[in-house]
DNA sequence: ATACAGGCTTCTGTATACAGAACTCAATCC
DNA sequence: GGATTGAGTTCTGTATACAGAAGCCTGTAT
């Protein structure tokens, strides 16, 4: 019976899932919307009642906020939403480019066959959001790509870097800058090609100069378009 | 009278310093020096009350060990010192090595005489700890002259990275590995050239090849001494 | 009118109290 | 004898209470 068990229903029940843990997607919901402003005094109290809990978990999510970069603790004030600068954003696309460009050479490595045809297929769905004009589901595909491509990579470490410097990416560029079109398919299309091939070099030669495009393309559109928001 | 204390006394008389940070950093200490094991159960009422605090602290503390990777906080379980595995630990020198590179690519690009001039007392030192034989400032040594490099390169995200992922490596690898010798330092002197000639391609390549030797080098000890800590 | 001082309010930081879940162990039943 | 179930214990997760610091506002004196 124990072994049926195992093989089936190895989820438990419910997670008990920790408030604080609730807490935290929430606000970070609310930061990266844009519900809660840069530079925002977030009173412990006030979010407590607002999310219908005490103050106590609130803090936590605060606290874990802090080392993700959302918000900054100031000693005896309390917190408040971090302010991203412009030379920080820059900063953020730089690393970001080094560690996709080490993500897709460990792909490359690694990619079995049944990862190129994935592949393939969320970049059929990129090209298919694109020719919809949908750019929702354009940003989505665009994040599941190299989403898959970081697991690929099978390097927990680095996967987690990612996620957390991606996020803050998308948080800064989302509200200012549209995503890229054509093209950027086009060399997801290369970077594919690279990996299905194994060869490291290249794929990591095409994702550096693919991050590097669009972080041109999103300071183009910074300096052209920079107060829209 | 306002202008003279600002240029001055710009410091607070004394920051009140939280006690969660002060709890962080014992607990840092505690388990990179081994004093805590990995996989120990960390109770916080034994915690709170050693430290002379109470759960309070202690819990922030915690939160804050997980989000940085120190402990793992297993629901309604507690917290557990991590256990680092193999693989993890080669991911971690995977990552340092990207991090490090475009570290040294950027120092290339930014330093100045008197940075160079500092890299090189910095190195000084590293060759008479190496004389000296003394181990100790041997490592401070390396950690010094990586750090400043990296503050050299002027990218506060990849200064934060680096130092997360820095301190973890140290962790695993300074009690089954020796600092390595004399060749490290002759890596560090054609590194300390090439971004004295400001060529961050070349200065990027030194220090890729420079942690991957590293990465071998620790290989190499955890296969022939594995369990002699 | 302006600058300063004092009290007041508000919020954080810390401690304590309480409820619920998970582990332990012993007693019981097959 | 072995497995299982149940009570008891321990620890976490959450809520509440209290103390201290920072900011604000008002009143007063120059």
């Amino acid at each position: 019976m124990r072994e049926a068990l195992t093989a089936a229903a190895t989820r438990r029940v419910t997670r008990p899932a920790p408030l604080r843990q609730a807490v935290y997607d929430a606000l970070t919901e609310l930061i990266v919307s844009g519900t809660l402003k840069p530079g925002q005094h977030l009173v412990e109290a006030e979010l407590a009642e607002h999310l219908g809990v005490s103050r106590q978990p609130v803090r936590e999510a605060l606290q874990r906020l802090q080392t993700d970069g959302w918000v900054d603790l100031r000693p005896a004030q309390g917190a408040f939403v971090h302010s991203p600068t412009e030379e920080e954003a820059g900063q953020l696309l730089g690393v970001r480019a080094v560690l996709e460009t080490y993500s897709a050479q460990l792909a490359a490595k690694n990619a079995k066959p049944e990862d190129v045809e994935r592949l393939w297929e969320l970049h059929q769905e990129g090209v298919d959001a694109l020719a919809a004009s949908d750019n929702e589901r354009l940003v989505a595909a665009n994040t599941a790509l190299h989403t898959f491509i970081t697991s690929v990579a099978a390097n927990a470490v680095l996967a987690e870097l990612i996620a957390g410097v991606g996020q803050k990416v998308r948080w800064y560029y989302t509200p200012i800058a549209r995503p890229r079109g054509k093209e950027a398919w086009n060399e997801h299309a290369q970077l594919i090609r690279a990996i299905a091939k194994g060869d490291p070099d290249r794929a990591g030669e095409v994702m550096r100069k693919h991050t590097e495009r669009t972080t041109g393309f999103y300071a183009r559109q910074l300096a052209s378009g920079a107060n829209q928001a």
